[in-house]
DNA sequence: TATCAGGGCCTAG
DNA sequence: CTAGGCCCTGAT
């Protein structure tokens, strides 16, 4: 099926953004996107067009949500500030970024395993997960393993899980699949909450601090107005910005702009 | 081979 | 509130 897309969309900066650590591209300008028990085939054609191999119906319920298509991010980008020069240079290199709404169970393994490690260190250990742990799905060009659910990760063990390198994380990772399949923190409920009792309760799982419970609501609730604030946005705050946070001023975009901002100092030459 | 930092968080003092 | 420790990996 071939779809159009006009607003800002660039699939490898999403990939390279460092909110997802399981999107990646194929050979023959095929990217690859998984959410829940959905996998999606997408290339870019011409102009604004892409061939996805899902239906209509699962682009609208599915995709279209997941990559936050919605929102008008090129309203966004002439709203900014002029004056603030760092972040339009940012903007205007990160232009295609958007926030993604990932699975809320993934998302939060995922960041708890991202604490003192690098993006491939990530990637390896989510990656290890997903085979020890989901299950496989034969596609047209490979075979894929979902993330597991929180019941399909219940019976790991400790040792188990020190197989996927989690280090001291894996005790994290038990706490928050018994929080979970116990009902004590139920994931779907929070979509319901407001932003100060999502981040509460996320941080509640042990491993759970300040940025990882931002992380979360950022790219898995889509709460906008977060910013996560990590070693990189750190420099840039006290760097750039004197000490003074940049991204406040923002409102319910300051976490997208907090994300143009990740993209640029990460990725600049 | 050795060293270092990596999208932090918890605990003790 | 702050310092130190934590388990391991990828990069140099």
């Amino acid at each position: 099926m071939q779809i159009e897309i006009t607003d800002d969309f660039d699939l490898s900066k999403i990939i390279d953004s460092g909110q997802c650590f399981r999107a990646k591209y194929l050979d023959g300008g095929i990217y690859r996107f998984i959410t829940g028990s959905n996998i999606l085939y997408i290339t870019p054609l011409s102009h604004h067009s892409y061939d996805v191999d899902c239906t209509a119906e699962s682009w609208q319920e599915i995709w279209l949500p997941y990559f936050d298509l919605d929102r008008d991010y090129a309203l966004l980008r002439s709203q900014i500030d002029s004056s603030d020069s760092y972040m339009k240079t940012a903007i205007d290199y990160g232009t295609g970024l958007r926030i993604l709404r990932q699975d809320p169970w993934e998302t939060l393994i995922t960041f708890i395993i991202s604490q003192q490690k690098t993006i491939p260190a990530i990637r390896s250990s989510v990656e290890k997960i997903a085979e020890k742990y989901g299950v496989p799905v034969e596609t047209p060009y490979e075979t894929v393993y979902l993330f597991p659910t929180a019941e399909q990760m219940a019976p790991a063990t400790p040792h188990e899980l020190d197989l996927c390198k989690l280090g001291y994380r894996t005790p994290y990772i038990l706490d928050a699949i018994r929080r979970v399949t116990s009902g004590l923190l139920d994931l779907n409920a929070l979509y319901a909450c407001d932003n100060i009792q999502l981040f509460d309760m996320l941080k509640t799982v042990h491993g759970v601090g300040d940025k990882v419970a931002n992380c979360v609501a950022l790219f898995a609730y889509n709460r906008t107005a977060l910013v996560p604030v990590d070693t990189w946005i750190r420099k840039v705050i006290d760097g750039v910005y004197d000490g003074h946070n940049p991204f406040i001023r923002y409102g319910s975009a300051a976490g997208i702009m907090q994300q143009y901002i990740f993209y640029y100092v990460r990725q600049k030459p």
